[in-house]
DNA sequence: ACCTGAACACCGTTCAAGT
DNA sequence: ACCTGAACACCGTTCAAGT
């Protein structure tokens, strides 16, 4: 068929930006700056182009984001799962998250809900099959999966949250970073682990959540 | 003392607006159409005034959000707490939640950290001492404050999403709600969960990942 | 068919001026 | 002392026009 190696030709103007080209220079653009650097005036800017010509390529800011989610979700990697269902399920979590603290603007994205691309279903597949290895029915898989993904977008959320401060903490004056400073006699938990709260703060302790949470969902799974 | 009792004569010409009055209008606008309506432009159109005399009563407008933040902490309730810490652990948490399903536009801004009002930190302690009575170090509670926190932050956080969507499905085309279509034979239990999932996204499932999450905590703590 | 330019309807915030 | 009006530097997106 020699006719469809060459394309088609057609009438008007030949384009010079592609849908292909478009998702690319975001891409690179959250990469570099973070979405909140991604708009439609920027990311015109920097293809030499007028801000409308993008809306030819991409339906606009939030299907450009959704691209961008599933070229994200297509870079998580793809490891051999162990059998063991608890040791699966604390891979596939740490998929997840470690893919997620590398890429803290699709968080909100995803929060939003049922934003996956396809491209990221095997996993998901993955977690509720293990769920289910390790004694749960479909449906207690369904709650327990949910329950998780809860605590995974909170961690990741607070977590972003506190490395802008960070980042930001050069600039502003350190005002209102840390605890209020309480009267212990009101207040003696808070008081006694105050010294602490920042250290605590500053370590990943998701592992441990991760280990507690699904060793409960396993020991009392819900009852549904 | 009488002239304690009658307000100073100041020069100058006499305030309409004032701290109180700006941030009560802002509360009722954003009870009434959410967080997102409230501008400072739409504040001073509701309070008959230019947006700049705004800011002769508060900072700006995060100022203004964190004012409405020890508002809302003021208006969780307070009952008897129980003597079993286990029992004490759901009331508080169940408390916190429930106060921010009410209010979902604090959770971000409780999520970006550290800007709890002094109003709410009682709660906190009486969290952070449930833990120690039920055999937690200090900083193992400490730990495990934050990974509940952390699962109530994304609960809240996905719940809000949910209604969000809900409330503008009147609106939009019923599309790409709800999973996107799999092949049983790729992705199993996605596939065999996938009616249930509408019905189990509905239901209110906190309780459950809460009494998991925190026997997980409590049978397991960190290592700390 | 593809791209451009001007415009619309917004934001938070500054600055200088009025009362 | 308090408030106003014009302006700045942005946003995503529409519309009509150019090539």
């Amino acid at each position: 068929m020699p006719g469809s190696a060459s394309p088609p030709r057609r009438p008007g103007r030949p384009a010079r930006l592609s849908h292909e080209a478009v998702v690319a220079a975001a891409e690179a653009i959250v990469a570099a700056e973070g979405v909140e650097a991604l708009t439609m005036r920027r990311l015109a800017e920097r293809l030499g182009s007028s801000p409308m010509a993008l809306y030819r390529h991409v339906g606009g800011k939030d299907e450009l984001l959704v691209a961008l989610l599933e070229r994200a979700a297509r870079e998580v990697p793809r490891p051999p799962l162990p059998a063991d269902p608890r040791e699966r399920l604390r891979l596939c979590w740490t998929l997840l998250h470690d893919g997620l603290v590398e890429r803290p603007w699709a968080v909100p994205l995803l929060a939003a809900g049922d934003r996956q691309g396809p491209s990221i279903l095997w996993l998901i597949d993955a977690i509720l099959a293990a769920f289910i290895d390790a004694g749960l029915s479909e449906r207690q898989a369904g709650v327990a999966y949910r329950a998780v993904w809860h605590f995974t977008v909170g961690e990741l959320t607070v977590r972003d949250a506190l490395e802008r401060r960070n980042r930001e903490a050069g600039r502003t004056p350190r005002a209102l970073v840390g605890l209020p400073p309480v009267r212990a006699e009101e207040l003696p938990a808070f008081a006694a682990l105050a010294p602490h709260w920042q250290e605590l703060r500053e370590r990943d302790w998701y592992a441990d959540g991760l280990h507690a949470l699904v060793e409960g969902l396993l020991t009392r799974p819900p009852s549904v």
